[in-house]
DNA sequence: ACCGGAGCCTGTTAGC
DNA sequence: TGCTAACAGGCTCCGG
């Protein structure tokens, strides 16, 4: 479920209570979570490292470790991440427990079981490939501009693909062809220079919003704390199928693109 | 290059 | 109420 703006609200709310902190043994009770190393070698290889920063890319979070280890996580769709002392009864869904020296423990909770876990000497091993941060600074309208440059495929599905753009979702792919009033079926080379400059405001807009709201609880999305975001409730287009749009009082219309529901309004994105 | 479909999992919801 | 099918915010692989 998380994409980007619910990643980095992750990230921020682990901070505070995960930095300085050391892990001391990893426990898990669904082997596909853990991709790289073994969970052996995992164990050795994190045990005493110290949590030195945390950060984000894509819709990964970057645990830098003391010793020169980096943990990864990827949330797919309903990982969840909290730090609760070692007390804290025991969760059904929770499949892989780093535990801290003091007691608590880091707990990753995933009903549905795609998430991942990484424990690499050089990020480069997972996260080469991705396209571009869309809130970088180096993400201008230029740039956008050159990454469509001679691509026929559709605007929803492109922005997607994460090594096109890192980061954008379903939720946020949809508002952000919204905000720039362009049609998801439209082809990424047709597009004016004011279109691109709309859609490169768009998707950081969308996306800043996202942040400034600790992310969208829509469906299980909640932060690390337990509490809901509050990005559902600023939503233009995003399951609000038969209601009307804000911004031209049209009927937000679903359909399917790329095998994933696209919500938007017949009635301003052309 | 691009598209569609299957697959990975479990839980919730819509429809009959 | 109960059953079934569809659907879910991610991503990969495969064939055409």
């Amino acid at each position: 479920m998380p994409e980007l703006p619910e990643v980095e609200t992750t990230v921020r709310a682990l901070r505070r209570p995960l930095v300085g902190r050391i892990i001391t043994e990893v426990r898990n009770s669904w082997p596909r979570h853990i991709v790289t190393p073994s969970l052996s070698e995992l164990q050795r290889r994190i045990h005493g490292c110290r949590v030195e920063t945390i950060e984000r890319r894509a819709k990964y979070l970057l645990f830098h470790l003391s010793g020169g280890e980096t943990l990864i996580v990827h949330l797919k769709m309903s990982g969840h991440l909290s730090v609760v002392p070692g007390t804290t009864p025991p969760d059904k869904h929770v499949h892989t427990i780093f535990r801290l020296a003091d007691g608590d423990e880091l707990r990753f909770r995933d009903t549905r079981k795609f998430g991942r876990v990484y424990l690499v000497k050089d990020p480069q091993e997972v996260l080469a490939g991705l396209g571009p941060e869309p809130l970088a600074d180096t993400f201008t309208v230029e740039a956008l501009r050159q990454l469509l440059h001679g691509r026929t495929r559709t605007l929803k599905p492109l922005l997607l693909d994460q090594t096109f753009i890192a980061g954008i979702g379903n939720i946020y792919a949809d508002e952000a062809l919204h905000d720039a009033g362009l049609h998801p079926e439209r082809k990424a080379d047709s597009l004016s220079e004011a279109e691109i400059a709309s859609l490169h405001q768009g998707i950081q807009k969308v996306l800043a919003l996202g942040i400034e709201r600790e992310g969208a609880s829509i469906d299980l999305y909640v932060k690390p704390d337990g509490e809901k975001g509050d990005m559902q409730n600023a939503v233009a287009v995003f399951r609000r199928t038969g209601q009307s749009c804000y911004r031209c009082g049209a009927t937000v219309q679903r359909i399917v693109l790329g095998s994933r529901s696209t919500h938007f309004c017949p009635g301003c994105q052309h």
